[in-house]
DNA sequence: TCGTATCTTTGCGTGGCTCGCAAATTTGTG
DNA sequence: CACAAATTTGCGAGCCACGCAAAGATACGA
């Protein structure tokens, strides 16, 4: 990777990032895309050339990781059984991020979160960067099952299961009246899943 | 329901639908509010009055039809298992929409559908509404399975395997290589996940 | 039937947003 | 170092969402 692709991403990452931290302190609202410019030390001009609106931004970072499901799946070992390869691809690229990493931990931020998390623009990008995220989640699938995903539905129920689990997840440890580590609700979920839904 | 809620209902079909039409016809770029409005025989204030956004009104018949569902699942009769309930609720209040009323069945139409479908902004309020309608028929799967929306996962993962059904059956349909029935992929997709996912 | 309270529609104005375009700047390469 | 290619930036056009307040429609009790 050159020295232009590595400063487009760093752009891309500070850019999503700047947008994200400004949302959760103000509200989504009280952020104009000139200040997420600023922030990361562009142009407004050039936030556009990136991303087409604040919500696409703020999702970015969800889909970077979300996609990265899909390529931890394609390199799982091969004789390991599907619902155990994405729960582990899962675990890998996904769990760890939400707990460490970029954030404050803060209860502040907690509320801000929340409160995006609630926005109806955000609420959009957040779902289609999710969806897109899931299909490559789907291509992979199909690659590792012998199934074609522009032919059969099996890759994209799993792909879309899979997603379902996740968001459930995410939903009732933001929203949900009883306080669980995320991790053990997202491992929850996918067993769940993964198990056929047996009724509890 | 008095003729003033009656006016609104039909205000707002009108303009969802106008949307719609407008939209497939001329692409959704080629649409401005004040022709949605003009189609509608309201003011382009008025149409804010009732949605946010032109895709906003593209999906709302979409998110009606959807939370039908829930309303179906509710009014099953309590012997019948689950997924048998919701199968029978989704093709009582969704399969029939899609193939008779308000379509031409055109092919100029249906490309225009196409095209609309993969428009960024609808795709995201899609998606929005399809959520949306999905935690309803998580309180419906809530109340008849005697889980607690609020704290558990299982009602949130029924919904989200069956929209994520939905989806998958919608989209294979719409930009799939196979043609087949919708009907037929829907109950294909719906028998899958009933069934837990079996290796295909 | 009428009068009044409530809800809905509408026009206007404001601020913000996305994107096309072309000039200026930065990066890659021989 | 010079030239090609990609990226950033400023500017401008057109559209959109929403607050506000006036005008209009509907509900309902007396």
């Amino acid at each position: 990777m050159g020295l232009r692709e590595r400063k487009k991403e760093e752009t891309r990452i500070a850019l999503s990032w700047a947008a994200i931290k400004l949302t959760v302190e103000r509200g989504f609202d009280n952020v104009k895309v000139e200040d997420i410019a600023a922030e990361a030390g562009v142009s407004h001009r050039t936030f556009n050339n990136y991303f087409s609106s604040k919500g696409e931004a703020i999702a970015a970072r969800h889909f970077d990781r979300a996609v990265q499901i899909a390529d931890e799946l394609r390199s799982r070992p091969d004789g390991e059984p599907l619902w155990e390869a994405i729960t582990n691809a899962v675990f890998a690229r996904f769990a760890l991020g939400m707990q460490e990493a970029e954030r404050p931990a803060d209860e502040r931020w907690i509320a801000g979160v929340k409160l995006m998390s609630q926005h109806p623009e955000h609420q959009g990008e957040f779902l289609k960067a999710h969806t897109a995220a899931q299909e490559a989640l789907a291509a992979a699938v199909a690659e590792r099952t012998g199934t074609n995903a522009d032919r059969d539905l099996y890759p994209h129920l799993v792909a879309g299961t899979v997603g379902a689990a996740i968001l459930a997840a995410i939903n009732l440890w933001l929203h949900g009246d009883a306080p669980a580590p995320f991790e053990e609700l997202l491992r929850d979920a996918l067993g769940q899943v993964a198990a056929g839904l047996p009724t509890p």
